[in-house]
RNA sequence: GGAGGGAUGGCAGAGCGGACGAAUGCGAAGCACUUGAAAUGCUUUGGGCCCAAAGCCCCGUGGGUUCGAAUCCCACUCCCUCCGCCA
């Protein structure tokens, strides 16, 4: 959540702010009376514990005196005072109740930098990369031609040589859900090792649990308010992660980290799950939107000031990835109204399919500001002394498969049927080429 | 799943109804002594609300009893041991 000092003592600024994320000025507005009521009921409340604590030292006291009569009598006061606090107490139960209400489903506040806008429609394309041109200005790019077998979509390509087996994947678990097969799953599995090792140098690798708990969803922004999207184990109060960053975001939280110990970085390789409710229906084709994927994940705890430099860092790193992929793509940086509810910016990263005539999302790179941290309470002690702060948290993705799986396959798509892969890639695969297999049965 | 035991500050560990935000030890920081270090001595050393002070809150979490709860009661979570089951 944001901080509500800082809104307190800069309401217009911060107001002005979340405006153009969309959050209307009366919600704010509810928001900083809610707090100041809050803070009274607190004041008042506090007063009256005061008052019952120093009655019930006195009764204390008098008792070891052994004064039976003036104890009874200030016990009784000390009673009387204390019915009255319950009612405060609920008083300030419910203030904060309110509050957290709005709080915790309040975006975080956009950076400076971020564009204004109100939706996709006013994200700014930074540049474009492609194997041949290098990066290129928006205004300087032009897509190149593609030949007609690279046109084919990537789920005809992906049955003819039986590497993905979407039908039989719909009779396991539905729509929505991939199955690879043979050198389909190999592939998978060497694009994970490939990006693995190529954040090996910074990043420790974690394998975390998949299934969490609710304060953990909580944690990053994901619940309350998106709960929807999210598969549920009710029966144990679990949750199935949308993202590494989830967990990745508790391993820390709770916790007071030395200075010297920031940054901290993580990868991870993990699915992950998503209802997609909102989005039923669109873009559902092969491998382009499933509930079910599986993704490697960077995150990163730093210091306020590192911030940038670490946005960028797990920017580049992305980015790397997919130029030795060889594969075309875009530098996105969303729009204030585009933003997810707890990124301060975010740079998107989509590759061209020429199967689908689409640019496909294949990274997300946000960076967080202190809102994680605050919700997750992760601090670091600043080394100049002083109380705890909380530190920044970014994440990217790096990346996902699927929708990578898919462009890969249409790009090395040649004419008798077969894939040439990328030489990095076919390094880790162990094979140049993909050939059409024989499924069993 | 069954039966027991436990959860206190960075760590270890006391306290089991009244000045306890908490003994003691270790660790860490500062100062003194020392050419330097060790040893020794003294001092400091959790977090939060609050502009700040005063005050308030936090002894796993949430309720309850009481004038008063780290201490008593209830529920939950987590950890350990044994049995069962299982990859």
């Amino acid at each position: 959540m944001i901080d509500l000092r800082n809104l307190r003592e800069h309401t217009e600024v911060v107001s002005s702010q979340l405006r153009n994320r969309g959050v209307p000025k009366v919600t704010v507005d509810e928001l900083l009376a809610t707090d100041v009521q809050l803070r009274e009921a607190i004041a008042a409340r506090d007063e009256a514990r005061a008052r019952v604590n120093d009655l019930s030292r006195e009764v204390g006291r008098l008792s070891k005196q052994g004064e039976v009569g003036a104890a009874a009598e200030v016990r009784e006061r000390s009673r009387q005072l204390g019915a009255s606090l319950k009612g405060m107490e609920a008083a300030v139960a419910q203030l904060a109740e309110r509050r957290d209400a709005i709080w915790l489903v309040l975006p975080n506040i956009p950076a400076h930098d971020a564009p204004i806008g109100e939706d996709e429609s006013a994200n700014r394309v930074v540049r474009y990369w492609s194997p041949g041109g290098g990066h290129q200005d928006p205004g300087d790019f032009t897509l190149p031609a593609f030949t007609s077998y690279q046109q084919v979509p990537h789920w005809e390509i992906g049955a003819n040589l039986a590497i993905l087996d979407l039908e039989r994947a719909g009779k396991i678990s539905g729509s929505m859900f991939a199955m690879y097969r043979g050198q389909g799953a190999r592939l998978l599995r060497a694009l994970t090792n490939f990006a693995l090792a190529a954040h090996a140098d910074a990043y420790e690798e974690i394998r975390p649990p998949t299934l969490v708990r609710r304060e953990t969803m909580m944690a990053t922004g994901h619940l309350p308010k998106f709960a929807d999207e999210a598969y549920a184990v009710e029966r144990d109060g679990l949750y199935a992660i949308p993202t590494a960053e989830v967990p990745l975001t508790s391993l820390g939280r709770d916790e007071i980290f030395a200075e010297a110990d920031l940054p901290l970085r993580f990868t991870a390789y993990t699915s992950c799950f998503r209802r997609e409710a909102g989005a039923a229906g669109r873009d559902t084709r092969g491998l382009l939107r499933l509930h079910e994927f599986d993704k490697v994940e960077l995150l990163v705890y730093c210091v306020p000031s590192d911030a940038t430099a670490m946005h960028f860092d797990i920017l580049s790193r992305a980015e790397r990835l997919i130029q030795r992929l060889g594969l075309i793509y875009r530098v996105l940086d969303l729009c204030t109204g585009d933003l997810g509810q707890s990124s301060a910016r975010t740079f998107d990263l989509e590759v061209y399919s020429p199967g689908t005539g689409k640019w496909l999302e294949v990274s997300s790179v946000s960076w967080f500001s202190d809102y994680q941290a605050r919700r997750a309470n992760i601090r670091y002690r600043p080394s100049s002394g002083g109380g705890p702060e909380f530190v920044n948290t970014l994440n990217g993705s790096a990346l996902a498969w699927p929708r990578i799986f898919a462009t890969l396959l249409e790009v090395g798509h040649q004419e008798d049927g077969t894939v040439h892969l990328p030489p990095d890639l076919a390094t880790y695969f162990g094979a140049a080429t993909l050939e059409s297999q024989k499924i069993r049965a």
